[in-house]
RNA sequence: GGUCCCGUAGCUCAGUAGGAUAGAGCAUCAGAUUCCUAAUCUGAGGGUCGCAGGUUCGAAUCCUGCCGGGAUCACCA
């Protein structure tokens, strides 16, 4: 249950119980009431606004408003006390009572507690990773696989029904580029000797095995072959590799697309998706032949004036028209994509989200413009722009250089910090938020590493369960029995840690909403610092420790809220994509 | 030059649908602890939320204009 949405349904049956009647007649708008969280938790459990919303509406003091509304919520049995605060805050403080059936609830959700049907079913595509299929996962790639990956997850435990989705750039010149490298393998592979890997060319040690794969298959015999059909060969001989490959280092990371788009398959049969695409556009009365004026404030030496085929996006909110059909006859880049929207939008998406680099901010706008103009505004489109992760290895930065094929693979990473650090971290800030990853951090196991922190939570969650086994000699602690005793707890630290699990649902509900999955991570960070405090206060304090010998009622009752912290951590960390571990090692 | 993103404590960043006295971690300072249930704990100081207007009962948040940093800009993908 999210307590705020019941909260509010019970602050409206108030406010319309008092029969206020605004002074220019008609009904009350109540849209603008909001019930939430008090920034300051001394201010009591929920709060909201509803008296000063209304207040200009109805004429009448806010303050006074609020007293009345509070009186009237005071009834409530749920509520221990209600104040008006400040300019016009309505106030309530939930009895214990409150807080403990809200525990029992979580107890017998266990997994569940926290998913929510807002989505209702609607048929949403993320798109993410998207990497082109002519090498390795670098470290670039990581931070968008893990926000969309994270998103994806969290969109559907909010009810959506998620598609997750890679588009193979398996077309277009660095894929011919990428076939001629794989010849210079082959070739070499049969023992030729070809020096240098010629500029413009990919220089990576990794295509060596798809050319001694070639050789293997085909002997001699492809050097035999006309040119062309060659490097056919070539390029779907590496592209088959490079994909396999990418999917090795996706699952490595814990990321599982449902579709893989090829957008060579668009380009099948003499372009024939593409062109259709383009048609349909046509009709539609966005396409024309023309020039585009050469950018401004930009220097361009070898600038020519030519006529193309052109998307007339200016008129669905782009800044300049697209060229679809370049003035070789052949299709842009962007074409392909106007036949891949399509598809899209024919499999029924109402939602399509767009995970990419800062690099292609550029791109945005192109493509709002082209989901307007395909479905006639009915197709909503958003895309997410990760900024770029910068390596550190202790403080110092970690240098790259692209040219010389010297990179940090997203393999090399992984294998070094392990995956649920890098999946962690990478959603440890907002994502158009730049972010810096140092080695040496992510792996120290201390406060100062969140990723330690939290999991360390759900390892003290079961070692606290072990522990509890061996001195109460129980072996198996029931839930029912942690439920029937939840009315023990009553210290406020308790209390106040029940308060943060039941933020969870509004959580993954307002995270969903506003498609920001590091929102997780942090309330998991500070889901984990609330339980590490209330461990420590029992360190302290004998009298808080979870395990109580000679009270087996009061130790049931407080596993029951080491269970629910239990039961959010593991959930919380599913969502980023991490595990929840039993012990630390 | 156009477009997009960012600007919050010394540093790195949160800030939940416009709400109350703007938060956390690191660092600094002051205490506690050498114990153990498992990887320390408690507290303090530190802010013109880039600047200036505007909308609002109320703005870090929304709008406009500037300043500063980054990304990107046809015929590539």
């Amino acid at each position: 249950m999210n307590i705020f949405a019941d909260f509010s349904d019970r602050i409206i049956n108030a406010v319309k119980a008092l029969e206020l009647k605004p002074k220019e007649g008609g009904e009350l708008d109540l849209s603008r009431v909001a019930v939430e969280p008090p920034r300051d938790p001394s201010h009591g459990d929920i709060a909201t606004n509803a008296a000063m919303v209304l207040s200009k509406a109805v004429g009448e003091n806010p303050r006074a408003l609020g007293e009345r509304l509070a009186a009237a919520l005071a009834e409530d049995p749920d509520v221990a006390e209600a104040s008006v605060a400040g300019p016009g805050f309505v106030n309530l403080r939930l009895g214990n009572g409150f807080w403990h059936a809200r525990l029992g609830e979580m107890l017998l959700l266990a997994g569940d507690y926290g998913r929510s049907k807002m989505g209702n079913g609607h048929k949403v595509n993320v798109e993410y990773v998207s990497a082109n299929p002519t090498g390795p996962m670098h470290v670039g790639h990581c931070r968008g696989a893990v926000v969309g990956d994270a998103l994806s997850n969290l969109l559907a435990f909010a009810g959506y029904d998620v598609t997750r989705e890679y588009y193979i750039n398996d077309a277009g010149a660095q894929i011919d580029v990428l076939g001629r490298s794989v010849l210079m393998r082959y070739r070499e592979a049969l023992g030729e000797d070809i020096g240098q890997i010629p500029e413009g060319l990919y220089p990576g040690d990794y295509l060596k095995p798809v050319g001694k794969a070639l050789a293997d298959e085909y002997g001699t015999k492809l050097l035999e072959r006309p040119a062309e059909e060659a490097l056919k060969i070539a390029k779907d001989t590496a592209i088959d590799a490079m994909m396999a490959m990418i999917r090795e280092d996706l699952a490595a990371l814990n990321v599982h697309h449902d579709v893989f788009f090829s957008e060579r398959s668009l380009h099948a049969g003499n372009g024939g998706t593409i062109r259709s695409a383009i048609n349909d556009l046509t009709l539609k009365g966005h396409v024309y032949k023309g020039k585009l004026p050469p950018p401004k404030g930009q220097v361009l030496e070898d600038w020519e004036d030519r006529e193309q085929t052109l998307f007339r996006s200016t008129d669905v909110g782009d800044d300049i028209d697209r060229p679809l059909i370049k003035s070789d006859g052949t299709f842009t880049y962007f074409a392909a994509d106007v036949a891949y929207m399509k598809d899209k939008y024919s499999r029924g998406f109402e939602h399509l989200i767009y995970v990419l680099g800062a690099d292609h901010g550029g791109y945005v706008k192109r493509l709002e413009a082209l989901a307007r103009a395909i479905s006639e505004g009915k197709l909503h489109l958003t895309v997410l722009l990760c900024q770029l992760v910068k390596l550190f290895r202790n403080g110092e930065p970690v240098r790259m250089s692209k040219r010389a094929g010297e990179f940090v693979t997203l393999r090399d990473v992984i294998d070094e910090v392990g995956r649920d650090a890098v999946r962690f971290m990478m959603l440890y800030r907002k994502s158009d938020a730049p972010l810096d990853f140092d080695f040496a951090k992510v792996t120290e196991q201390s406060k100062d590493n969140p990723v330690f922190y939290v999991q360390y939570a759900s390892a003290r969650c079961h070692s606290v369960f072990r522990q509890a086994s061996e001195q109460l000699n129980v072996r198996k602690f029931d839930r029912e029995a942690m439920k029937a005793a939840l009315h023990r707890l009553d210290d406020p630290g308790e209390i106040a840690l029940i308060r943060k699990l039941a933020e969870y649902p509004r959580l993954i509900e307002s995270a969903a909403q506003a498609l920001e999955p590091h929102r997780l991570a942090f309330y998991l960070y500070e889901l984990a610092n609330q339980f590490h405090v209330q461990w420590n206060r029992g360190s302290e304090t004998d009298r808080l420790r979870f395990v109580k010998v000679n009270d087996p009622e009061l130790t049931h009752a407080r596993l029951g809220l080491v269970q629910a912290v239990c039961d959010v951590v593991r959930s919380g960390l599913a969502l980023v994509g991490a595990d929840a571990p039993e012990e630390m090692r």
